[in-house]
DNA sequence: TTGATAGGCAAGTCGCTACTTGCCTATCGT
DNA sequence: ACGATAGGCAAGTAGCGACTTGCCTATCAA
């Protein structure tokens, strides 16, 4: 569960991913992927976007809705909120890892 | 910078380490060594531990001083607080991948 | 000074992961 | 119905990262 969320937050294009998504919720696939090439001048596929969002979907970092032909993300911050505080107050660990 | 301090946090022996700080911090190489070892049923060698050390080092999470012959190792929990709030109030962007 | 302890350096192996390529399914507009 | 759009699946490739092995340096205790 950590895992997946420190995992996922290990790749920069991830996070820029992240980033698109607090600027402006619920994209979908093409926009991200649009928006990843033109505003940062990343690179990258269709499909490898599709896959960084499964990553971050089974993360938990993002959800998604489904409608009609389109498929909307949206950021959630609560894998975040609940890994953040693990080693600022002194002291419990609480992962396997 | 902040991608070094993601990095670092990606693998699950570096979080234990961190942890092991967080409970006693100023260990040495073998005492973090040990207790890896002993604690979690982490069957990894010294080196493995150092290079593991090297990476938290140079992402700022852990600061060292020499003493003789020894070298301890502190928790710094400064480049976490500035990582954390990144996704968290909307929203602002701020490394370069 | 010798041996033991604490740590460093460098090259090599192996597995994971990011990315690509090619093809397939589903929904919408006309 | 047709083509175009939005997305999914699967296999293959390449490079990075974790770990090992072997050897070397430095400090302390006797």
């Amino acid at each position: 569960m950590a895992e997946d969320v420190f995992k996922a937050l290990a790749d920069p294009t991830r996070r820029r991913i992240l980033d698109e998504l607090v600027e402006r919720d619920g994209q979908s696939l093409f926009e991200i992927c649009t928006r990843l090439v033109t505003k940062h001048g990343l690179g990258l596929s269709r499909q490898a976007v599709s896959q960084h969002l499964a990553v971050l979907e089974s993360a938990g970092l993002v959800v998604t809705r489904r409608e009609g032909r389109y498929k909307f993300h949206d950021l959630n911050t609560e894998p975040l909120k609940r890994i953040m505080t693990r080693w600022l107050r002194p002291g419990a660990p609480e992962d396997t890892p």
